[in-house]
DNA sequence: GTCTATACACCGATAGAC
DNA sequence: GTCTATCGGTGTATAGAC
């Protein structure tokens, strides 16, 4: 299998979103991101007709990725906790390869959209469901008596911080960590500081 | 005593930091800030010099907060586990009580500052600073064998996942929470939440 | 200190040739 | 699909009167 050629639409993608992922929506300009491509702007233009729909797409690939993801690694398991760290430690691996992604998808999370609903709509859903996937699977350790009677929202909330700020985190976390954030031991190390943190935290019973 | 009337500075100050909490740096014009204080844009020029300068002294006078807030509500403890959480409450009502703070930290915490390094040193010792308070404590209580052997930055990371983001957090978290991430109730429960989460992940044993 | 007026670069977006 | 050229608007910042 030999690797293919990326489309000009596949290069401009890429090329936005580690733009927008470094420096956000505004403070990105559609003449930076053709000049990067190797395009003028009108033929930029040409592919994405304005910058907004342009964001959105480079958006809308990355939670398509991250769900497709967590999809494919989806595997019955009994234990409702296993399911909800296999979740995370699905997630901290996607984040942890891609920083682009973790940056743009910390931008999602917190940051104002001032977009039409129409296409936000379809974003928010596709966030939801990622979301909902750890939620679902925390409530089904709470029936089931595995798991404290937390409040979900609450702590997914403390999982996402745990998770996609970690990666997200720039200069102040590179600092933290010595520019190694990324590097498998640390991600590795993360993985670890978590599972124990959430294990004792969340678990009735810690055998 | 009663209520000083702001000077043109601070009302530029408030102002700024609302609009650039929400919206990032990029993303607010000079002008918006004027017309907002009700000053023309040359006025505004005359009290800071550029826009970077604007937006640096709106985020030392948020983080001089938050550090004077520490500052002010230290005591000893004798038990480390207490300072810990004693830190992290404080920080919480500081962050509830004023959105806008949680939101501009959480910017200067990922965003990449292309800051000359001069005034970014500044920012960044009062931040270190910040962090460092909660961190010592966390040594310490690692060191009298009252806390886990968890990684330190690992640790703050996580704390500040669980807090800053969470505040921070804009229509997502107001959408798992019904808009009410602020209110009275919903800071106390997130206080509950976090402590019984880092209490049973922290301590060594749990009483 | 505050104003009006302006300089000038860059922005997103379009027109139209090839 | 890609280009050059250009549009109208806004961005930060400055000059100079009051």
């Amino acid at each position: 299998m030999q690797p293919i050629a990326p489309s000009s639409r596949e290069k401009i993608l890429e090329t936005a979103e580690v733009l927008f992922a470094a420096r956000g929506f505004s403070a990105v300009g559609m003449r930076e991101v053709a000049d990067r491509v190797g395009l003028s702007k009108s033929a930029l233009f040409h592919h994405f007709a304005s910058k907004l729909e342009l964001y959105l797409a480079v958006v809308e690939r990355i939670l398509v990725d991250i769900d497709a993801r967590q999809e494919a690694a989806a595997q019955p398991k009994s234990d409702a906790f296993e399911r909800v760290w296999h979740w995370i430690e699905v997630t901290i691996d996607t984040l942890a390869e891609n920083p682009s992604h973790a940056r743009l998808l910390l931008r999602t999370l917190f940051e104002e959209d001032d977009v039409a609903p129409e296409d936000e709509d379809h974003l928010d859903q596709l966030l939801a469901k990622i979301l909902r996937r750890v939620g679902q699977a925390i409530q089904e350790g709470i029936d089931r008596g595995e798991l404290r009677p937390v409040s979900i929202p609450h702590t997914l909330q403390s999982i996402v911080g745990m998770t996609v700020y970690h990666f997200a985190s720039g200069p102040v976390g590179e600092k933290l960590f010595g520019d190694e954030i990324y590097s498998s031991a640390q991600v590795r190390q993360r993985k670890e500081e978590v599972f124990q943190l959430l294990r004792r935290g969340l678990l009735v019973t810690i055998d």
